[in-house]
DNA sequence: TACTGATCATCAGTATACTGCTTATATATT
DNA sequence: AATATATAAGCAGTATACTGATGATCAGTA
């Protein structure tokens, strides 16, 4: 058997190769806006979740606390985003969006729904759905072996 | 629909995930050979492709050529890959994998067949079949989407 | 009150991945 | 032979992702 026909037996190769197609349809439909995948879900979240600290968002969205803190700097930066400390508890930065990045989000959004659309384009509607669910589970089923499981957020209160 | 569940249909960001999944398997069950996944591709394509020039490896495993420079210098400076200057073509460098590196990826053979075990595990045995049958549909339909598609390699001569 | 352990955020360091630019070399064309 | 084009490799800069360590703060308990 050749390499390239063993490279694509293996489940870690193929799901590198489909994230990184995923990464580049993502900054490829959306370039003008210059927002990446990760900082799109970040400010989705925080629409949701307005007030909420850096370690829940990280679990809200999956993503480890470290690159958080590096990721929501950039958003700042670029003031779509805004932190304060808690008044009640001074370890913790309260994140919200701004009016910017909350207007940004909602011009995005059709441009984000067509990248799910491309990215899923090679299969037909059945087995679209197939796809979705077993990529839910191996997602789901395996959630506690990376450093950034998803988590539901722990004492959030709505604003 | 609650953010987490909106989230959860997105294949961008279940892709993400599962690729997160895939790097905190490989990383968690080779942590002795202090080694990637990338870099054990690399190795393993280097024993097929003895002197293969940096692009046409990169093709092979589909790693952005700028990247592939930056892991074979890391993979260089553990002596498990060489490089010298072509003869015939003084643009190109061809790249061997040493002994050490050979005797390396045998010996993590094993333990990467059970990473790619371990990934799909929350998957019933029919249900593996199906997903890597989309997941290398996805991959092979996109495959020019991404800035390292694919490519086999062109002008290579066996050794 | 003082001590202990837990939690939030940050920092330094490393790896993969991409963009865009540059240099060196080879090939094709005039 | 001189010029133009194409290719191989590298570099600087940025983003996501992880590890391990540190400092600040809070909560519980002796």
């Amino acid at each position: 058997m050749s390499l390239e026909e063993k490279l694509i037996t293996l489940p870690a190769h193929l799901l590198r190769r489909c994230h990184q197609i995923s990464v580049a349809t993502f900054l490829d439909i959306c370039e003008e806006f210059e927002i990446t995948a990760v900082q799109y879900a970040i400010l989705t979240a925080l629409k949701n979740y307005p007030g909420i600290d850096q370690i829940n968002l990280a679990g809200l969205v999956s993503i480890d606390r470290s690159t958080m803190g590096n990721v929501l700097q950039r958003l700042e930066n670029k003031k779509l985003v805004r932190k304060n400390f808690s008044p009640k508890d001074r370890r913790i930065r309260m994140v919200y969006i701004t009016t910017k990045g909350s207007d940004l989000t909602d011009e995005m959004h059709p441009f984000v729904v067509k990248v799910q659309e491309e990215i899923l384009n090679p299969l037909q509607d059945d087995e679209k759905e197939i796809f979705m669910s077993l990529l839910l589970k191996i997602a789901q089923g395996n959630n506690t072996l990376s450093r950034a499981p998803m988590k539901p957020p722990k004492s959030y209160k709505l604003p």
